[in-house]
DNA sequence: AGCCCACCGTGAAACGGTTCATAATGTAGC
DNA sequence: GCTACATTATGAACCGTTTCACGGTGGGCT
């Protein structure tokens, strides 16, 4: 049933033939429409519309050169602070009448490799990217090659490739600080592995934190490695801390949705935030004011740093710029002083 | 500074030369490099090393015909409702290998015919769209030629075009029918434009249970146009309701994040909920249980719909096939008894 | 009338791969 | 030593566009 019809698909020379003009003026109608007779013109696209015509993408492309596309590879597709960038990224290139194509890596380096691999295969023009690790060599090879690069949410360690990113070592100090000034001395970092810029950054900052209040890191922190960044995998670290009888009184979390299953199970294991156990996140997503304990988080410009990404991408897409932006912390009740 | 080399890309052609050896010598070690001997192999390899050649994807897709990516247009990519179903899709096209390349439409149909195009001009497999209106035709049309669609999130008005939808007057009835059951016989549905199918049928539940239960709809009912679906629309809607007097007991929201801009919007005027106020949304999301006021919202199985969605396109491209799923009621707080 | 120019339309080259018929080489069997 | 055959490598055709040098036509001007 409904079995599409075989045929090869029309192609220009076909359009051409219908519409009894040369292969030339049918492309002319498609990329010119003004240097043909409205007369001609209107033969051809009644014989695009006969023959419900589509241009060949990659035979344009092929001989063309250029399209107006840029990819973004994201580590998870289901964070509410990578699709706020994905937004902002959208808006600035809908400026320039850009599209974009968002992949998710999955915190996976292979997967970002393949995604990264099939936008440049595509020529699209420029990438952004949230690299899955701290080697950038594969970026620095498509940067070579002549494709823009811009890293996002993480410096670059190469001044001749592009990043948009937020202080991730202040954003740890400022959560660290403000348990510190909340009198916990016992915190659990629910982070994510080192192989993540952001939170090798993160840990650093709380460990300077700590330093600077004269606390023994290695006494006062304990950092767990979540596996998978979202509720899942901070319900499971919570769960593993509190089994392990090891007590902090405070949890600062990696991202919000690690925050998000960490309320979760204290809720259900009847431990109270704050006054058992006080808890930040980072990214300050939407729902973050509105939970049952308000969270405490660190906010990032979601919305700024994929402007800004894609703006370096469409207006200097040869020269290399670096922008930081800086993180913010937004006190609300799970961090209390109980 | 950082001028990358403005020199063409290396060709299959330069690569040949390099390793002095034949283009379709190349052509086959990148494909098919057991039909080369392994000396061969490795100088043509080398040679792709030195000149760091990437394939040009278009040339070779012009060609081949072939291309294992599938294209996904959603409403948006920030409602975290889709960001789930796209990550059912991930889970199902990881399976066989292929990619997935995810766009936002931003519920505007132009934008969703550009990526249709751009898909399709770039030869994907299938397509997976939420549409944006209620006229299918161009998808018909892109059926037609040749490519696969699947209508995610809305049943198919066309026995030839797949769908895997989730039974939306079902989900409003269940929705209202709850809301009756609490005692409520003025209700507010902050609800999306009708042209979007989804919200057509949610109000086509409403409607239904109301007049099931012997109430007028005309009377019991105010709906409200959400301009933008997510938290500030929703915010923005409930402010209008309640400067405008008219003052119904519950508010049933088209979905969750529309709810959270509700909520926000209660408690910054201090109208308790559910007490003053009884709140239902609509697809469950992650926070929905976590809120400072528990959300009671629809269920919808939205990782069994990207996985069914995918898996349509992959195994059954030309035929057509039919699924719905019903959505359940998860009861919270939020619309308890007063 | 003759010249120049603007305007349309033509058709073939080029883009960079894949594919396939064919050539070249080696190897086994008699 | 010769044939038959398997294994590798070759190179040209082809995919469907865009682009561009060129030819034809007709109008305006002297």
């Amino acid at each position: 049933m409904s079995r599409p019809a075989a045929h090869r698909r029309a192609s220009i020379a076909d359009v051409a033939r219908a519409a009894g003009v040369s292969v030339g003026t049918v492309s002319n109608v498609l990329n010119r429409p003004d240097r043909v007779l409205p007369g001609t013109r209107e033969r051809v696209e009644a014989a695009i519309a006969e023959l419900s015509f589509v241009r060949n993408g990659s035979a344009r492309q092929l001989r063309a050169g250029t399209i107006t596309t840029i990819g973004a590879v994201v580590l998870d597709i289901a964070n509410p602070f990578f699709t706020d960038v994905a937004r902002g990224i959208e808006e600035r290139l809908d400026r320039d009448d850009y599209t974009l194509m968002v992949a998710s890596s999955d915190d996976d380096p292979g997967r970002e490799q393949r995604y990264l691999r099939l936008f440049e295969e595509h020529g699209v023009q420029g990438v952004i990217v949230v690299p899955a690790t701290d080697d950038i060599e594969h970026l620095q090879a498509i940067r070579r090659r002549g494709t823009g690069v811009v890293l996002l949410d993480r410096p670059s360690p190469d001044p001749g490739i592009s990043s948009v990113a937020v202080d991730d070592v202040r954003g740890g100090e400022l959560a660290a600080q403000h348990l510190l000034e909340q009198g916990h001395t016992r915190i659990a970092f629910l982070n994510g592995p080192h192989t993540i810029r952001q939170c090798a950054d993160r840990h650093e900052g709380v460990v300077k934190a700590l330093a600077a209040a004269g606390l023994d890191p290695e006494a006062a922190l304990t950092e767990i490695t979540v596996t998978s960044l979202n509720a899942e995998g901070g319900e499971a670290a919570i769960r593993g801390l509190l089994e392990s009888g090891d007590q902090p009184t405070a949890v600062f979390c990696v991202n919000d949705l690690v925050a998000l299953g960490v309320l979760r199970t204290l809720r259900t294991e009847n431990i109270a935030v704050p006054a058992d156990m006080a808890v930040v996140g980072y990214d300050d997503v939407a729902f973050a004011a509105e939970l049952s304990t308000p969270l405490t988080s660190v906010r990032q410009p979601t919305h700024e740093l994929g402007l800004r990404a894609a703006d370096l991408l469409l207006t200097a897409p040869d020269t290399a710029e670096h922008v930081m932006f800086q993180p913010t912390l937004v006190v609300r009740t799970s961090s209390a002083r109980p």
